[in-house]
RNA sequence: GGCGGGUUGGCGGAGAGGUUACGCAGCGGAUUGCAAAUCCGUGAAGACCGGUUCGAUUCCGGUACCCGCCUCCA
């Protein structure tokens, strides 16, 4: 069996992944809160442990493993959108309001996650799902002397876990002396975090031992890993900025909780992105979403690919350049195996490469082995280990046909599924090439074709002539309206 | 201020204490009405300063620069 090596932020070492039920290898990822479309920085992780996903299920068997990422549907700038749509003048209840307003979010995450390849995970459970389970911890801690209640907000007590800041490395005292937040009057040390708050009226809350409230953003994971997963599983991941404090807060909670329990094994922390070098910010004008540039025409699959060729432990830069040169590396790849049956199963090195800390680079590396050594079987095969060259992520390349000099089609034709209406015109238009070439090449008078040609390119779209005949490839950015002088 | 990550050829980006990463771009050639695509060939690196070693880009220490977290942003 394959064995599989990551790097334990929680040992800082890489380690052997040994899983505590082989027949049930259990994953946690923190998910995103929904409040609004995703933004490229949010598919890293999705990218990341998608690609982890399938490794281990290609290693323990599809059905021996359960990946687990939320939903936050609870938190305070779902409540800011739902207000506001209410100031607008929306005659809806807020839960009403908040509810619509989640439900479309998750909707949209599924739809961009879903174009960017990634499988979806065994269980999507929603926060707000589990607030039982959340005060059942919670009542729990207070009982056990590891948090208290005053005021109406229920806060975890830091210094009751002598093993706080372990997994960021952090001391409390440091903490404290480095801290710029200033300290609300119901806590007894700074470093508490809340547990439970209370809600007014024109927000979202529950009934709790502790009045109408609503639970703190750590309890969520907490609570629904313990439910799903066991107080003991394999893997927990997320970003890094996650680390601290959120996942040394879910540690402390759920430790305190069984402590006679490890809680997660590993932990893994994915590095941020940046955009052509610098952070992704709106105050930077250079943030965007997933739905942005797959609107703007960069197809899923070269999203991920662009993803992959970075390793998820160092920041990556989104760049142009980058998604321009994947995109011509894909299409080769595509061309290679369109038609092709992938072998029964991925190349050794490329399974080699993910085993070792998931170096995706390296397992496209060997890709671009295959792909040079003609491999078609094994190249369509080990792509789709690591999501890339599938059915499911074939839509948005035009599949080219030859039109030949001798005024007859050859080969395969159009797109496949959805956005072929995109691409009518193109078989009509590369018969009047091909029509207008054959003659130029008894006449030698290459104008109308060199018009023809020119008007294709400003378009987007990529000519290519040869003895075979005439083809023609819409390029990602490829703009039907210009063909119009043709028609 | 505290904690963490990074610095590899023109660009992107891996592994390995000694032997070609790989891709893109470039250059030379084949092919082509032009061009593209394709095919063949090819040069190019390891921030800086020390140390360990027969030998380091790879291990250790320091310096510089960049980035992130410490604020419910993945």
């Amino acid at each position: 069996m394959t064995r599989i090596r990551l790097y334990n932020t929680k040992t800082r070492a890489k380690e052997d992944v040994a899983p505590i039920d082989p027949a049930n290898v259990r994953m946690y990822v923190c998910g995103p809160t929904v409040y609004d479309r995703a933004h490229l920085g949010n598919a890293r992780p999705v990218i990341v442990f998608d690609v982890l996903f399938r490794l281990l299920r290609h290693v323990y068997g599809p059905e021996h493993v359960t990946y687990v990422r939320n939903f936050t549907d609870v938190d305070d700038k779902i409540n800011a959108e739902a207000q506001r749509r209410k100031a607008l003048g929306d005659p809806r209840s807020l839960e009403e309001l908040i509810r619509e307003r989640t439900e479309e979010t998750i909707g949209w995450y599924h739809a961009d996650m879903d174009a960017l390849g990634a499988l979806r995970p065994t269980l999507e459970p929603r926060a707000t799902d589990y607030i039982g389970q959340m005060i059942g911890m919670i009542a729990g801690l207070i009982r056990s002397g590891h948090a208290y209640a005053k005021d109406g907000h229920v806060l975890f007590r830091v210094r009751s876990y002598a093993e706080y800041g372990r997994l960021s490395g952090r001391s409390v005292d440091d903490m404290i002396a480095g801290a710029r937040v200033e300290v609300a009057p119901f806590k007894e040390d700074p470093m508490d975090f809340v547990l439970w708050k209370p809600s007014d009226a024109d927000l979202p809350g529950w009934e709790s031992p502790w009045g109408r409230g609503r639970p703190g953003w750590h309890i969520e994971c907490s609570a629904m890993s313990e439910e799903l997963l066991g107080t003991s599983f394999d893997i927990h991941g997320g970003g890094i900025d996650l680390q601290f404090p959120h996942h040394e807060n879910e540690i402390a909670q759920s430790r305190c909780a069984h402590p006679e329990a490890d809680f997660a094994k590993v932990w893994m922390h994915n590095e941020m992105l940046q955009v052509e070098g610098k952070k992704m910010s709106k105050s930077l004008g250079n943030f965007f979403t997933v739905r942005d540039l797959l609107d703007k025409g960069i197809p899923g699959e070269v999203i991920r690919f662009v993803f992959l060729q970075t390793h998820y432990s160092k920041p990556m830069d989104w760049t142009e350049e980058k998604a321009r040169a994947a995109e011509a590396t894909l299409r080769k790849w595509r061309g290679l195996v369109a038609d092709t049956e992938p072998a029964p199963s991925p190349a050794p090195s490329v399974i080699a490469a993910l085993a070792d800390d998931l170096n995706t680079a390296g397992a496209i590396a060997e890709l671009h082995g295959l792909a040079g050594a003609g491999d078609r079987a094994a190249l369509k095969r080990s792509a789709e280990a690591v999501g890339l060259l599938t059915d499911e992520l074939s839509r948005w390349e035009w599949q080219p046909r030859i039109v030949a000099a001798t005024g007859r089609a050859e080969g395969r034709s159009t797109a496949r599924g959805v956005g072929e209406s995109r691409f009518d015109c193109m078989d009509r238009i590369a018969q009047k090439l091909a029509d207008a070439r054959t003659s130029a090449l008894r006449s030698k008078d290459f104008t109308e074709v060199d018009r023809i040609k020119s008007i294709l390119v400003s378009a987007g779209v990529e000519v290519r002539m040869s003895k075979e005949g005439v083809q023609l490839l819409p390029s990602s950015n490829f703009d039907p309206a210009k063909l119009e002088a043709l028609e």
